[in-house]
DNA sequence: ATGCCACTTCAAGTCGACTTGAGGTCAAGC
DNA sequence: GCTTGACCTCAAGTCGACTTGAAGTGGCAT
């Protein structure tokens, strides 16, 4: 039968079955039922961890995927809204390739100080243009290690900052 | 002069003065002095303050921006790794690509379920790839309500909610 | 000389996404 | 029929980046 016990789920997608579980408690997943104390799932729910794992990719909450789709991966909350997100991914697209190229000179550049290069600043405008404009302060990607064995990011949860509010 | 008391930098950075205590004491910014208690910082922290604004945008934490890094824009460590930090940001962005225009198609297309399109299902295959060989969780961007008027990021009220934290 | 009050320090709290630990349950194998 | 071990629940802990609160300090205007 196609049913799968949570530690099949846990093994077959790579997310660990206490991140099931709370995933289920979020609502962001569900279980059919159970196996004596054992959650049982469907096979589709390996199609839904893959969609939030890439909506957690893209730096969404766990309750903002929740209303972007159910767990059926139809939309729930209005098309615009969806648009809007996408929107919002591109401008944060473009602060991305700005950070990179600028990391990318970065490591070319011969200039003592980066802050005198004219190109190392320019990257560094465009890529603060987004956070001046809208004033809001967003986080995003926490890339991870790349193979280089200079694995300095030992990742780890993701965190919005509050608004800030100075007077 | 060109000394800038803290409130001053706080001011026309947008970074609350908490904020910029922490990052001195993190080691990512550094004060020239003192009048009276009051921190004094020089002009140029504000380009310092924009490049961790800029690297924290793109997912670093703290502690990878001041190894980058020094307080004077100089990179600290070896440009090998600076690539491969590009390197990690461009699959970053590639991931990301596929989001948005995961989105955009969710919000365009009239399937019933996302699911069952196979055009959303490749966009989720492509963004789900990058997850799948290096095997980390990484995290990446919230990107914030646009200025669509959708915005279902709450963002922080100013007042607390009261505690509740029995145990 | 006095008071104001924006700053200071330091400890503790917050938020999200989980993980960890203690104590409990149960289908299965011997 | 008893042990085993993977699962269960629920509370509490962790991590990063700050924020908040209490209590203190000192420049500046009166």
């Amino acid at each position: 039968m196609k049913a799968l016990d949570i530690s099949e789920v846990a093994k077959r997608s790579g997310v660990p079955a206490s991140a099931l579980r709370h995933y289920e408690e979020k609502g962001l997943i569900e279980s059919i039922g159970r196996r004596g104390l054992r959650r049982i799932f469907e096979p589709v729910v390996l199609d839904q961890l893959a969609l939030v794992a890439l909506g957690r990719a893209a730096g969404f909450s766990l309750d903002e995927i929740a209303r972007m789709f159910g767990v059926d991966g139809r939309p729930k909350i209005d098309r615009a809204m969806l648009a809007a997100k996408a929107a919002d991914l591109d401008a944060t697209i473009r602060k991305l390739e700005a950070m990179r190229d600028g990391l990318r000179h970065a490591a070319a550049c011969p200039a003592p100080s980066h802050m005198e290069c004219p190109k190392f600043r320019r990257y560094l405008r465009v890529a603060a243009a987004g956070a001046h404009g809208g004033r809001k302060r967003d986080r995003l990607a926490a890339p991870f290690s790349s193979g280089t064995g200079n694995s300095l990011s030992h990742d780890r949860s993701p965190r919005r900052p509050p608004v800030d509010r100075r007077r």
